[in-house]
DNA sequence: TGTACATCAGTGAACGCGCGTTCACTGATGTAC
DNA sequence: TGTACATCAGTGAACGCGCGTTCACTGATGTAC
């Protein structure tokens, strides 16, 4: 900070997102509203509509960033799974992060998408394009790609919102875990099965 | 309406919810205010505290309304599912009650359910036990029901959600079900395989 | 290197709004006799 | 059957609040000459 007056902010465009995302961790997204972003950026409550439009515009800002993290956490949970318990890992990392970052997450799953916001779509499309790719690279023979990544996908998404609703057992990270891998193994064990399942009923 | 009168309601009880839900399918949940609920039904502002200590009690009994009519709809899928295709019935009956009904679904996962609500906590606790008892019925001799059981649930709660977010394909109800089916046959077919997989890692 | 000026990123007062909740109240209902 | 009265379920005014957003403004920065 070489910054001499107090004036300009220097990154309040950073600092507005900072801002939202510990007012999310603290009191949820009620209490979310762009005076108290500016208010916790030190900066008038109308400085930040110099960096976003409304206040929808900072929300997607944040979900966007959300997402651009968690793919980050996958990523570091495992660069190129290939086997189950590969797999496993990046499930039980993506439960991890709702976890640890409950307001967030569930700001970025809390409506459809906002279209015209092309940074949340781009980073929603992402993790898409990145599930798939991992069991794309797991499952090299399967047919139906697509069908089958999002059931991996919709399997750990689902227990990261039982765990994050208080649903499920929560007490320790190993329980989580060990939970989230079980529930891998069940459906990996089963992938050449998706080939020959009745798909249309 | 044998009502004579129009100083008491009659019912506003229930009459709130009612409205409570109407404004949350039309608004989402930020529409559900106190206030808001008052005007729909037809009533002084101050009417429903007659009813409800505050905001949060009428939002829980919202939701475990809302658990209660997808226990019954789920029920209505199939009265005693055992087979494959009986429980990808009843997992496409959630997902489509999500479907019809985003804002109260949302509002029934949306936090940790409020322990002091008794009438929620019983409800979920009954959507709970019903899906293991799906489970334990479909599959008798599953060693660890309550993972396996939590495996289906998360699976079938991750479908609505993803779906519920614009995440997958629901431009018709036929795409959704086929999703459905899809997920849940390639979960089923390895249920045997759960009772020897690593469950700890 | 110095100056004039356009541009940018802030300020602060003000607007109208809907909210949750309190309070003292009053009209309607039901029950005891 | 009629009356007195307790109880219940409403009313409506009022409170203080935080919000999103607008507006005219001003201080700081950077650039052209």
């Amino acid at each position: 900070m070489s910054q001499s007056s107090t004036y300009h902010h220097g990154d309040l465009r950073a600092a507005c997102v900072r801002a939202a995302r510990e007012l999310l961790e603290e009191d949820g997204s009620a209490g979310l509203s762009l005076r108290a972003v500016a208010r916790r950026a030190g900066v008038s409550a109308t400085a930040p509509y110099r960096h976003y439009a409304d206040r929808e515009a900072l929300v997607s800002a944040v979900a966007a960033e959300g997402y651009r993290e968690l793919a980050e956490h996958l990523a570091a949970a495992h660069p190129a799974p290939s086997t189950p318990d590969d797999l496993a890992a990046v499930a039980v990392a993506y439960v991890r992060f709702a976890l640890e970052h409950p307001a967030l997450f569930r700001a970025m799953f809390a409506e459809p998408c906002d279209p015209t916001s092309e940074e949340r779509v781009a980073a929603t499309q992402a993790i898409s394009a990145y599930v798939r790719g991992l069991v794309r690279d797991a499952f090299p023979g399967t047919d139906d790609t697509d069908a089958l990544s999002t059931t991996v996908w919709a399997l750990v998404h689902g227990l990261a919102f039982l765990h994050l609703d208080g649903k499920l057992d929560t007490s320790t990270p190993e329980a989580v875990a060990q939970q989230v891998r079980a529930s891998v193994f069940a459906l990996f064990t089963a992938s050449p099965a998706i080939r020959a399942a009745p798909a249309a009923g």
